[in-house]
DNA sequence: CGGACAAGCTGA
DNA sequence: CAGCTTGTCCGG
């Protein structure tokens, strides 16, 4: 005679165990639930209390085995959670990004209230008719990435995708998917919007979509699945695990032996090298794909203006003065990394390293936050070393501008929450690409510390701002002393392939992602863990601003860091792939 | 994580 | 040495 025994994964914090259980052969469960299977959701007592898990795994045991140690029965049912190719995907992913246990993975793929009945499979989708061919062609290779341009509609594409089968789409907030959510419906196709419509999108729909968690959906039978503007940071978690949803749904993909799809404006790296596959990267004709980028209104400030005195260009002048536009002004005087120029040449002071713009520290020194070099407060160009700063503060900026545009310039600060009324200039942080629904113009005023910022994806992220620029407004000016930087010229091209080539060597000869898998770790206990860490990996930096770990791949890297003992008392913070490096 | 229990600290 | 804090261990 043989028990059934379920091994239990406790939803608790900070433990990273099974548990054994019986499972009664008069098992508290709901009406109609069927028989609980790994991922099922159960109460479980554990030292005298009850909480709640995840069945990770039903064994078999003889009687006389579950004598030995006396299991207690499961105590109750809950309801349904993630199927076992999710669960086996969050222990993947509890590797690939270092998570002590695969918690964080786990709760994400599980409903957020009790679900006990599914409702009906719906699906429609048969009757779609696919309208964009490169798509289809892209699903019939296994995926890969498709570029289309920023004032462009994704729709054609989702539809060919939807078409093909039940489908996952993740775009890089709540608000884009409630926004496709609602357009994916009107063609007529059954959508769960998640994480509201998780019991739904268990029983069986068109389409499953939803933010960055919904990676981590349930979709039975998925044909396909589609992550919307790839290149945007929102995709990955900032917190501790920093997992990417890109990278998760790609995984899943390969699992399941179904076609993803990346859609993005300016694929990243990373993207176009793990997920591209054989044919490389689809995109439009160029010259289709030029049109649906903004006009890139480049302003060269060493040529421009009594340069020293002013963001205020002329350029930008005619723009704000024009009563018929609305501009909104971005200047990122809220960051830390400044900008200097020399006074006497006009060179911008950059590390003579690795060329990241640096900043002059409280005790005159010129010190570089990417690489750590220091050097003596001297211009590189002229040997001066009197320099100013371009980052002037923003009420100064908001009153300098509100003089040349003669009339009113309203600030955006991030604590806004209403969005601000529909006409006028607008000056504010980045954070006001995300307020304003839509203007005729956008300023970057200085562009430059974004292009230099001293992390290895700052091209990357400048061109996403770009991207997001140009879905507000038709027109994106940009203020720079670098006219010919690549990230500028592939924007006003209309074609990211050259940032493209320029990332794939640098990164390539430097080791960075994707040739290669880095881990920052921060915070006390640090200089412990490192050293304990295993000869595969190579450790640098430091306590002070955090040691890098790096390794040929991401789940040697994730092996490494998690065989690791964590020193006692230590509170680690550890980011894999850290966007911000 | 949170309860149990042990070892360490304090004060009269 | 009671009474409290702090640390370590462990759960089925």
């Amino acid at each position: 005679m043989t028990g059934r025994v379920a091994r239990v994964l406790p939803n608790v914090t900070g433990l990273d165990k099974t548990f054994d259980y019986l499972i009664p052969d008069d098992l508290h469960a709901p009406a109609r639930f069927g028989p609980v299977q790994v991922g099922t959701i159960v109460r479980v007592e554990l030292h005298g209390r009850r909480i709640g898990g995840w069945i990770s795994d039903i064994v078999d045991v003889d009687d006389a085995a579950v004598d030995r140690i006396s299991l207690k029965p499961i105590s109750k049912v809950t309801g349904h959670g993630p199927d076992v190719e999710l669960f086996e995907l969050a222990e993947w992913a509890s590797i690939r990004w270092a998570a002590r246990r695969s918690r964080p993975f786990l709760v994400a793929a599980s409903p957020s209230r009790a679900i006990t009945s599914l409702p009906p499979v719906r699906r429609t989708a048969p009757v779609l008719s696919p309208s964009s061919p490169a798509t289809t062609e892209l699903l019939a290779v296994g995926g890969g990435v498709l570029r289309l341009p920023p004032r462009s509609d994704v729709l054609p594409a989702l539809r060919s995708v939807i078409a093909h089968g039940p489908t996952l789409v993740v775009t890089p907030t709540i608000s884009d998917a409630r926004t496709l959510a609602t357009r994916v419906r009107q063609l007529g196709v059954s959508v769960a919007l998640m994480p509201d419509d998780w019991a739904a999108a268990m029983g069986g729909v068109d389409v499953v979509i939803g933010p960055r968690s919904a990676a981590w959906a349930p979709c039975p039978d998925m044909a396909s699945a589609v992550v919307i503007d790839e290149h945007d940071e929102a995709l990955q978690e900032e917190r501790s695990p920093t997992w990417h949803a890109r990278d998760v749904l790609v995984e899943r993909c390969r699992r399941s032996g179904v076609p993803h799809l990346l859609i993005s404006p300016a694929p990243s790296l990373t993207a176009v090298v793990t997920a591209a596959g054989e044919p490389g990267v689809a995109h439009p004709p160029f010259t289709r794909e030029r049109v649906a980028w903004p006009k890139i209104t480049i302003v060269d400030r060493t040529n421009e203006e009594p340069w020293k005195k002013s963001l205020v260009t002329s350029t930008l002048i005619d723009r704000i003065r024009n009563p018929d536009l609305t501009v909104v002004c971005i200047s990122n005087i809220t960051g830390r990394a400044r900008v200097l120029a020399c006074r006497s040449c006009e060179a911008l002071i950059r590390c003579e390293t690795c060329d990241a713009a640096v900043g002059l520290t409280s005790d005159n020194v010129l010190s570089c936050t990417r690489c750590g070099t220091d050097r003596p407060a001297v211009c590189q160009a002229c040997g001066a070393s009197s320099f100013a700063n371009l980052r002037p503060g923003v009420s100064r900026l908001r009153e300098e501008l509100e003089g040349a545009a003669a009339r009113q310039v309203r600030e955006i600060t991030g604590a806004d929450t209403a969005p601000p009324p529909a006409a006028g200039v607008y000056v504010g942080t980045e954070a006001a690409l995300y307020r304003v629904p839509s203007c005729d113009v956008v300023a970057f005023l200085e562009f430059d510390s974004e292009m230099l910022a001293p992390r290895f994806r700052a091209a990357e992220q400048a061109l996403a701002l770009i991207i997001r620029a140009g879905r507000l407004a038709p027109e994106v000016l940009v203020q720079t002393f670098m006219p010919n930087h690549v990230v500028l010229q592939a924007a006003a091209a209309g074609n990211p392939d050259e940032v493209i080539k320029v990332e794939r060597e640098r990164r390539e000869m430097l080791g960075f992602p994707p040739f290669g898998a880095l881990a920052r770790i921060t915070g006390a206990g640090s200089s412990e863990m490192v050293r304990q860490l295993k000869s595969d990996v190579q450790v640098g930096g430091d306590q002070s601003t955090g040691y890098v770990v790096r390794a040929d791949d991401w789940i040697t890297l994730g092996m490494a860091l998690n065989a690791t003992e964590r020193p006692k008392g230590s509170r680690l913070r550890i980011e894999v792939d850290p966007p911000r490096l």
